[in-house]
DNA sequence: GCATTCTATATGACTAGTGCTATAGTTGTC
DNA sequence: GACAACTATAGCACTAGTCATATAGAATGC
């Protein structure tokens, strides 16, 4: 199971659940989420095996908290997992299988649409991504080369997210370009079109 | 849940639980994909909610097949998916969060052989999906104009495939770079890595 | 003629993940 | 001091998805 080896990952510091959560909603949620009553369980079962341990710590402010973390057999466990190789696990994107159906209530209006709110919604997260980015990159755009380990690899990833993201973005205008061009019946050139032309107007 | 309405997109045309599983392990696998354990319990769940119908056809060859097809009220429940615009489950990346943790056991090589694995099995499906682009673009580069709205809402999805896992191919060359300028201690420049290149000699 | 593979359906046991609810202390605010 | 918001844990019912296995006809190959 990947959550568990992720908090393997995470809990090299002690942290609760809490914490944990609110670190899949902030940092990590560009990879990996997950809810709260899962978390609790799972960081249980690690605990059962061994590969965390807990403490309850003194309140200070709030209530009680159960903080976890990372025993040697934890972090043996997490090696092992770097060394299988990348994880790869199936991708579902239901708004992919979405677009194919949409030829079915089409006019092209509703897909230009749907890609438009699609795009509006990927634009939001980039956004928040590439502010990890300059982040990540370190103060007024230090050299990557002067990072630490640590940093550098989180730059990595979060760069793979902003690279990925913004893909997207380029292919929704891609598309709604390809859209408008089905739409209006081509610009200028084409024997054929003539008729068209006259038909709709061009402007 | 996005697989019943997946099923549903699908089953304008009449298949088997097999057939859809091959769709989903052809055509369809770089947006979705599920087991035919799971395939066919929820055929036969949509069948009870009489959004899909079914009949047993004549062996023809191999052992009977049960036929399913989408019926006017299956049809009415997508277009209600479809209008409640597009549909963003949690992307989950097992292994982004393996790479911000390969900090871990770091003499960066690890992480270079990480990502070169990686950028292989990308490319492999890249590769895949190129070809589906060709097909779906129409044969000897038929203009995109020309493509019935099925197809081209097909091609569409298959390009956002091709952009992103692009992207993602991308990156692995950018973060492979960045990895050996890492290791190399600069090329030229900078005035404290004399030292450095001396070292370590700088061919 | 025997084994293997492909097509085809189905079920049971399991793991992974969500949503809701209950509990409770602490902090800020009106 | 009542109330809302935040921090914190935990359990229950549920949905989603996987893995293994049983069954069986047809085609392929040796």
């Amino acid at each position: 199971m990947s959550l568990e080896h992720i908090l393997l990952g995470m809990l090299a510091k002690p942290a609760t659940g809490y914490d944990i959560k609110r670190d899949f909603s902030e940092g990590a949620r560009h990879f990996w989420s997950a809810e709260l009553s899962q978390i609790y369980r799972a960081l249980k079962k690690l605990e059962e095996r061994r590969l965390l341990r807990s403490w309850l710590e003194p309140p200070a402010k709030g209530p009680t908290r159960r903080v976890y973390q990372r025993t040697t057999e934890g972090r043996t466990e997490l090696m092992r997992w770097l060394e299988g190789g990348p994880k790869m696990g199936t991708e579902r994107f239901a708004y992919i299988a979405q677009l194919c159906f949409m030829h079915e209530v089409d006019d092209l209006e509703t897909t230009g649409d749907f890609i438009l709110e699609l795009r509006s919604r990927l634009t939001t997260f980039l956004a928040l991504l590439q502010q990890a980015e300059s982040d990540a990159a370190g103060a007024d755009g230090a050299r990557l080369e002067t990072l630490d380990a640590e940093d550098f690899h989180v730059y990595l990833a979060v760069r793979m997210g902003v690279r990925s993201l913004q893909a997207k973005v380029d292919w929704c205008d891609e598309a709604l370009e390809r859209i408008e061009r089905r739409q209006r019946p081509r610009p200028v050139a084409a024997e054929d079109a003539t008729r068209q032309t006259e038909a709709l107007g061009s402007g």
